[in-house]
RNA sequence: GGGCUCGUAGCUCAGUUGGUUAGAGCGCGUCCCUGAUAAGGACGAGGUCACAAGUUCGAAUCUUGUCGGGCCCA
């Protein structure tokens, strides 16, 4: 007995009963147990940050994070799942101060650093439970009682571990990174900020000459004495073209354009485009000399208005190391003429010259650029380019920066401009080049210029701030050889977005400014500016010397707030504030001590630390095994956005800190400290490198397979966005459809890489298609199951015969079961869930509409024969597997068949477990499994294929403790399903016929004549004459070979056969193939097996696989063509036949009226007919029939004695008819 | 502005190493079925595969450019 399904099935209501069910009996929990000892299938869980609510868009990385390891755990795989949560960082950080409605550094330092954080804490944890409910109700199995946490102070230490490693081995550094800084308020902006903050304003615009040296002159002339040797090869020296002449005396000037005459000031080079073609233009009005883009002489004599005459060309490649005089001269003292050696020979002027640039615009401006590194990103990018060049690298060239952090110019600036704003300065800066005789042109311009979006006048500028390092550029070539092993979906990730990322990667610049966040551990000698990491607290504490004490807490600042507050979270120990008060003695000098930096690192750092951190490795006990067995991951994934985020975190992280030395791509120790990082205090400890040692592998990269999701948009094709509420909320979803048919709808409708819309009517949808589909076959099973007493045990009472005697339909069901469980198996082990999902849905399709209707007969006939059984066991058979099938997918409704198939079985488990405690449950489980064993094999003594094709595995707990089926390719039967589906073709062929024709199924058709396209088949077909004759309601079916009077035939190539054989003969054959008379050709290749054609006189034959034959109707048929063939039906009508017709309209009406009054299936009843005569000699001919179709004990024809006559049409007859029981 | 990516039916999306009738679901229309019923089914209409050029015997598919959307970066 199978549990009655409820007349109401509710799909929300049944899947809370089945959280129910898992959570009692610690399914998730089980299912590891279960695997302990298996090899492992690795997953990394992504860190959420819990400080919004979840959209559906969390919602489909969650579901795809849980197929897999589902997946692979019913394949027998360990797959434990650790939950994380990302809890530092700048958005972290901009909420609070939304909450405190503050904004600068300066008012979060007085609201206190202390409260701050905390509030950080709260706020990051604010959606906690929203995002556990969600990952719960979704059916993610994931460990979130073990969850690891971004701030608690083990994960704090392993990542303070990465960074000792790295900066022992000189990989950690301190440099510049130019930012978009709020020098009101002393902070850098994210590019978020900063895109919320542009405004359009009037900026200067001015065009300024940059003089050209005058020691160069001499160049002019010696450029046609051939060769600039000049200056002992020292570049700087002015390599004028040697086509350039300009009449001696005359001053030459490079003219650049800039809407920042500020910058002016902390000018340090002029850069050309190497390939671009430069002018000397001799202005007549003036007799002045000066050098732009060829390109741009036009536009600026328009906008300077003068006549400007070209002289000469060259490519700007010619121009580079020319050197001229800086606009204002406060660095010329300790930079003129300064030379330093070059890496590959001779030496460089250090600034004020020309370089080569890759970005030079051609739309607006010179052509020629002036370089401010100090306030431009690429400006900078400039200037480490150029230090690269010197044998000091980086500190060959200083940074040129006459502006303090305050957006003030510094000392540094000539005296009228020095602690004034800068942009206050532009005024009187180009007046001052006016007077000076560099200014050519001002105007200004209208452009987009970003602004604090907190503070409206605030003007933004880009400034360079000191920051820390990572050295990844070293590893460029390591990333990419990593990258080259990991199986991207999709596949154009990897050399795309990703690689090309990975190509240009620049050093990571890891520090931030600010409070919440990893403090980064290094501590710095306050008398030599000597540094060192540290890579634990408790290392920390056992420095010499080391105390947290302050003037206001003698005895230590930690104990002392803690004892102040007994609830401060211990993690808080390893934060901003309390870290910065620890002091050591320093190593470095007597006397002296070290103190910590005051920056944190980004974020993705800690995040991309998650394979190791979140075991707290190398520190927790036992961590370095713990970690060594799980990495790299088999499998991650997340959205599109994270690839330059998390998906670069991992890679990059685990590189460096565990790629083997000498692997490709891999710096040599020795050059990892050529770029000359801060010397550490000591070698590393032995300890930090035999860890290290142990960690190294080959295969760095830290996961196998990533798939990289699109991202979710709402209805209306925008971002999701709450308060334009374009999608439904997650719970609304859960609601109404369930978890399953949202996972379903993931799983199904896309490949999970195109981002596509929320649409609330494609969740409905993708339920109906599926789930709903699956439910009435599952129901209609356990209706008639139950009715007939049906018991899948093998020896109760339900013979069970071995599918091979079964019959055909049978057969075929079951060869579909496994051919599908051979697909879905092959994609998801390839990570394909679309294809996988698209192939479930067309075997339930299949299932429902041509299994189930072909069979209906079989279980509502009356008698209990061999036939029957074998309905219900082949039914039962392919639900059980099937609840299998779909259980890493929708897994709540796999649960839901799988306990109600198990049936009475259920029972009896559950009452073992409950009484087992939980150190016995794995052996009274294996007993019972044991036991169905022996019941399985003492009922199958057919022998062992038998025992193979046993239903589903009943014998455990809950599905998601099953095994995933395997494919038996002994069911298989490739040929039945090609037939099966051909026969499926033609009924669809014979409908559309009918259809044309506009005679409906109901009325009988006396014959049908079947033209086949292809001969392979035909006996088989035959054989189901009578199936297709039933499906389409046609007395008789012929298959008809001189079928020339209703069709004509067309012989075409088949060209993927004929174009690589032929090239580009293949239209001429095909040309040919026209010209022959289709009839006789189909005949000759039906007899002889090939067709000769003659094209350009050559005769070619063709075989039957090159060769198409298609059929086509003639018109005045009603007739169907396909694929396969040609229908055609006969559509005149005899008597007998409308009369039938008739009876079925009649029949029809009764079954509506039996459903209307809710009459129990199998409910008996008397019929009244009242109808004109006609129509009652025909009910009275047909009486039998009607009886047995209505389940009639008696059939009256009149009035009924009570109760109302239903008026119903049959055909051109008007009838009232009635039932009662 | 740069890189990557997408643009296929009214809508949401597939489209396997280029192969000549471009598919599915929904929606729409016509109809069927009703002893699976928050149903189900059949058939049909609907597409210059964003646009343009090129490569090829052959292009939705490859190349280039243009336009439009998205993401990341600037």
């Amino acid at each position: 007995m199978f549990e009655p399904l409820p007349a109401e099935f509710s799909f929300a209501q049944a899947e809370q009963q089945m959280l129910a069910f898992w959570e009692r009996h610690r399914i998730f929990e089980r299912s590891l147990e279960q695997r302990r000892g298996a090899p492992r299938f690795v997953f990394y869980e992504g860190p959420p940050t819990a400080n919004g609510l979840p959209h559906p868009g969390h919602c489909l990385t969650r579901a795809i994070k849980d197929l897999f390891p589902r997946y692979q755990t019913m394949c027998g795989r360990l797959v434990e799942r650790k939950a994380g949560w990302d809890t530092h960082g700048l958005p972290v950080e901009v909420e609070v101060c939304k909450e405190l409605g503050i904004h600068t550094k300066e008012e979060i330092e007085s609201y206190g650093v202390e409260k701050f954080v905390r509030k950080c804490i709260e706020s990051v944890f604010r959606y906690t439970r929203e995002w556990e409910q969600m990952t719960r109700r979704l059916g993610f199995w994931v460990n979130l009682e073990e969850a690891y946490v971004t701030f608690h102070q083990q994960y704090v230490e392993s990542v303070w571990w990465s960074l000792k490693t790295l900066f022992e081995r000189g990989l950690l550094y301190q440099g510049h990174k130019v930012v978009w800084w709020w020098a009101q308020g002393g902070t850098a902006l994210s590019a978020g900020e900063v895109g919320e903050g542009y405004r359009t304003v009037q900026d200067p615009s001015v065009y300024v000459r940059f003089v050209v040296r005058e020691g160069t002159e001499a160049r002019r002339h010696a450029g046609t004495q051939g060769a600039s040797q000049g200056t002992e090869g020292t570049e700087g020296g002015g390599a004028w073209p040697a086509e350039w002449r300009v009449p001696a005396g005359k001053r030459v000037s490079l003219l650049v354009w800039t809407t920042t005459p500020w910058t002016l000031i902390s000018n340090h080079f002029a850069a050309v485009g190497p390939d671009v073609d430069y002018a000397l233009v001799h202005d007549l009005a003036t007799d002045e000399y000066f050098c732009i883009a060829a390109a741009l002489v036009g536009p600026t004599a328009e906008k300077i208005k003068r006549k400007l005459e070209t002289v000469a060309t060259c490519k700007g490649a010619e121009l580079v190391g020319l050197r001229y005089e800086p606009p204002f001269d406060c660095y010329a003292r300790s930079l003129a003429d300064r030379t330093a050696p070059l890496c590959d020979g001779g030496a460089a002027s250090l600034a004020w010259r020309v370089v080569p640039a890759d970005f030079i615009d051609l739309e607006t401006g010179t052509g020629i650029v002036h370089i401010a590194p100090a306030f431009g990103e690429v400006d900078f990018n400039l200037l480490q380019d150029e230090r690269r060049r010197f044998v000091d690298g980086p500190h060959s060239i200083p940074l040129i920066c006459s502006v303090r952090p305050d957006g003030t110019m510094n000392d540094e600036a000539p005296p009228a401009y020095r602690g004034r704003w800068v942009k206050d300065c532009d005024k009187d800066i180009i007046r001052e080049l006016r007077d000076r005789g560099l200014l050519l042109h001002q105007e200004t311009i209208e452009h987009e210029y970003p602004f604090c979006p907190r503070a409206e006048n605030d003007a933004l500028i880009q400034y360079a701030r000191q920051s820390w390092f990572v050295r990844t550029s070293q590893f460029r070539e390591a990333f990419l050889a990593n990258n080259a092993q990991i199986r991207w979906l999709p596949e154009h990730i990897r050399d795309g977005r990703f690689g090309d990322f990975l190509r240009n990667n620049v050093d990571w610049a890891l520090s931030r400014e600010r409070y919440w966040g990893t403090p980064l551990p290094i501590w710095v000698c306050d008398k030599t500016g000597k540094m060192e990491a540290v890579g634990s607290l408790a290392e920390l504490m056992a420095k010499p010397g080391a105390t947290d004490a302050t003037p206001e807490y003698p005895d230590g600042l930690w104990a002392a707030k803690k004892a102040e507050d007994p609830t401060l979270p211990d993690h808080l120990r390893v934060h901003k504030p309390y870290i910065d008060a620890w002091v050591y003695d320093s190593p470095f000098a007597p006397g002296a001590r070290m103190r910590r930096v005051p920056e944190v690192i980004d974020c993705w750092w800690d995040a991309g630390s998650m394979p190791f951190a979140q075991w707290g490795f190398p520190h927790a006990p036992g961590s370095v095994e713990t970690f060594a067995q799980r990495f790299p991951a088999d499998f991650i994934s997340e959205a599109i956005d994270q690839t330059r985020g998390w998906f670069y975190g991992l890679l990059s992280i685990s590189t460096l800190l565990f790629t083997q030395p000498g692997s490709p791509g891999v710096p040599s120790p020795g050059e990892e400290r050529a770029g000359r990082a801060p010397a550490p205090a000591a070698p590393p400890a032995q300890e930090t490198r035999d860890v290290v040692a142990a960690a190294r592998r080959d295969y760095p990269h830290p996961y196998r397979t990533c798939i990289v999701l699109g991202h979710m948009m709402g209805e209306d094709g925008n971002k999701m966005s709450k308060r334009l509420r374009n999608y439904k909320e997650p719970n609304y979803v859960f609601d109404t459809y369930g978890a399953d048919a949202m996972r379903w709808y993931f799983f199904s409708a896309q490949v999970p890489w195109t981002s596509t819309r929320f649409v609330e009517a494609a969740i409905r949808d993708a339920q109906r298609e599926f789930l709903v589909r699956l439910y009435n076959v599952f129901s209609f099973f356990n209706i008639y199951a139950n009715i007939d007493g049906f018991d899948a045990h093998p020896t109760h009472g339900s013979p069970r015969r071995p599918p091979a005697e079964r019959g055909e339909l049978d057969r075929w069901i079951l060869s579909e079961l496994h051919r599908t469980t051979r697909f879905v198996r092959e994609k998801l082990d390839a990570f394909e869930n679309y294809p996988a999902a698209g192939r479930l849905n067309d075997f339930v399709d299949g299932l429902s509409n041509w299994y189930v209707r072909r069979s209906r007969e079989r279980f509502w006939k009356s008698a209990k024969d061999q036939d029957k059984w074998d309905a219900y066991h082949t039914l039962y058979e392919v639900l059980g597997t099937l609840s299998r099938l779909i259980a890493p997918f929708t897994p709540f409704f796999a649960e839901v068949m799988y306990q109600n198939l198990k049936g009475a079985e259920t029972e009896r488990h559950e009452g073992t477990e409950a009484r087992s405690d939980e150190g016995t449950q794995a052996r009274s489980h294996e007993g019972t499994k044991a036991r169905s064993d022996a019941r399985a094999r003492q009922a199958d003594d057919a022998g062992s294929s038998l025992r193979a094709s046993v239903p589903p595995c009943l014998r455990a707990l809950s599905v998601h403790l099953c095994d995933y089926p395997t494919a038996d390719p002994a069911l298989i039967d490739e040929q039945l399903a090609a037939e099966m589906d051909l026969v499926r073709d033609i009924v669809s062929l014979g409908r559309a016929a009918r259809t044309t024709a506009r005679l409906k199924v109901r009325q009988p058709l006396a014959r049908a004549e079947i033209v086949l396209a292809r001969a392979e088949h035909a006996d088989w077909l035959r054989e189901h004459a009578a199936l297709i004759a039933e499906e389409l309601n046609i007395k008789q079916v012929e298959f008809t070979a001189a079928a020339d009077q209703y069709v004509t035939y067309q012989v075409k190539p088949d060209f993927k056969a004929i174009g690589p054989r032929f090239g580009k003969l293949a239209p001429q054959v095909a040309g040919a193939l026209q010209q022959l008379d289709p009839a006789a050709a189909r005949e000759a290749l039906a007899s002889r097996g090939e067709l000769a054609v003659t094209v350009a006189g050559q005769v070619l034959h063709l075989t039957p696989q090159e060769v198409q034959v298609r059929l086509e109707a003639r018109p005045g048929w009603s007739a169907a063509q396909g694929r396969g063939g040609v229908v055609v039906v006969q559509t005149e009508l005899t008597p007998e036949l409308i009369e039938e017709g008739l009876v079925r309209e009649l029949i029809h009406h009764i079954q509506a009226l039996r459903k209307e009054q809710d009459l129990a299936y199998e409910a008996r009843i008397t019929l009244y007919v009242d109808a004109p005569d006609a129509l009652l000699a025909v009910v009275r001919r047909f009486e039998a029939t009607i009886a047995q179709e209505c389940l009639a004990t008696r059939i009256v024809c009149g009035a009924a004695p009570s109760g109302p006559m239903h008026t119903v049409k049959v055909e051109q007859h008007t009838a009232r008819i009635a039932i009662a029981t």
